[in-house]
DNA sequence: AGTGTAGGCCAACATCCGTTGACATATTGA
DNA sequence: TCAATATGTCAACGGATGTTGGCCTACACT
């Protein structure tokens, strides 16, 4: 269906959008510059205002991101707040667009729209049935989520972002272990002044 | 003791002050011109330079902060966690030095040594205390300090730089009827792997 | 074989930034 | 009062950045 032409270029393509990847992950948006990205793939700076249009597109290409949940409605659900942990841990670590994404957002409009969007169309929807097994009103779910977004940010950002010490070394396991249950709590716990 | 003979610009390096404040917190270290912020106080560029050297100075003049955390062990030990999550959330709400920390240190070194910084020196050794009385080994001190400021950053980036739709209109009430607990936890919960 | 087109590089423009130095004015102190 | 010093302005430099247009080359298609 979607089927495209391969052109002759797309491995110029491909290592433009890796080299962005890198740069915006490292140096955030405003530091990370054409000239950069350029240089380290190898080709002119003139090839990515072609390819890309100009320096906001090209970040919206770099940062096109796919949480990939997983369905938490087939998941035990005292195990879903380990789950998603463990998810999110794995995910961040095995892919620097999601460092750059949150580096770029604390500073450009565009990007910390992006993150928005992100929450509101892949972790709400995910999140929602859960919640609404807990919690008859149905217009908690965003809060829930909200929370959750909040301490999952809150880690990265410590841990990839900030390199605060404890957190760089702490084993991921740990991680999940401390996480797992404010996530579950944030998410099933019964009443908004929980105890 | 350090007292010091008052200088007639002592008005104008306030400005210059504030100016650097208002700006880094609205659109982080790079995009925070001095230019502009000469302009918002109302005088030549040339004054910051004179007065504070260069602009990374300038930053680390703007960026000191002193989170003033209260003796947490004059606290009764299960309200720490709601003590401290609202005492963080006040002081996010009254002072912008904290986000414009926060925002520079995502893509500027010097902001982000200075936050590790302000997390070595204020936050372990007042939260230590509580910890070490949960749990016999000492060393857990920094790791339990080091979620804390997981969670409060990460909400803080939410509420005020992100600006992510549900935590910013949640009354303060609520976000901290939820930190609370967490936070509560992280600082006595007996166990690492803590169900 | 020959032509159109896509891929690529080079030089340059316009702009903005941090920073500097020279110069004018006002205030202080003897 | 008069010199020294602090406060402030103006113009400009050197460098970096996003972006543009022109030109050359190599491939693709007929």
């Amino acid at each position: 269906m979607t089927e495209r032409k391969p052109r002759r270029s797309d491995a110029t393509r491909a290592a433009i959008l890796t080299a962005a990847r890198e740069r915006f992950a490292a140096e955030g948006y405003e530091r990370a510059t054409i000239r950069a990205i350029a240089a380290d793939a190898g080709i002119d700076p003139t090839m990515v205002m072609r390819y890309y249009g100009n320096k906001e597109k090209l970040f919206a290409a770099a940062a096109e991101i796919d949480i990939r949940l997983p369905d938490l409605t087939a998941v035990p659900r005292e195990q879903v707040g380990d789950r998603l942990a463990r998810h999110f841990l794995d995910r961040w670590e095995h892919d620097e667009t999601m460092a750059a994404l949150l580096r770029a957002a604390a500073t450009n409009g565009g990007a910390a729209q992006r993150m928005r969007e992100m929450f509101a169309h892949q972790l709400v929807p995910v999140v929602a049935p859960i919640v609404a097994e807990a919690c008859p009103d149905p217009a908690q779910a965003p809060a829930r989520a909200a929370l959750v977004s909040s301490q999952v940010l809150g880690a990265a950002l410590c841990r990839y972002v900030l390199r605060l010490e404890p957190f760089v070394t702490m084993p991921a396991g740990e991680v999940t272990g401390w996480l797992g249950p404010t996530l579950q709590r944030y998410l099933t716990a019964p009443d908004p002044a929980a105890r």
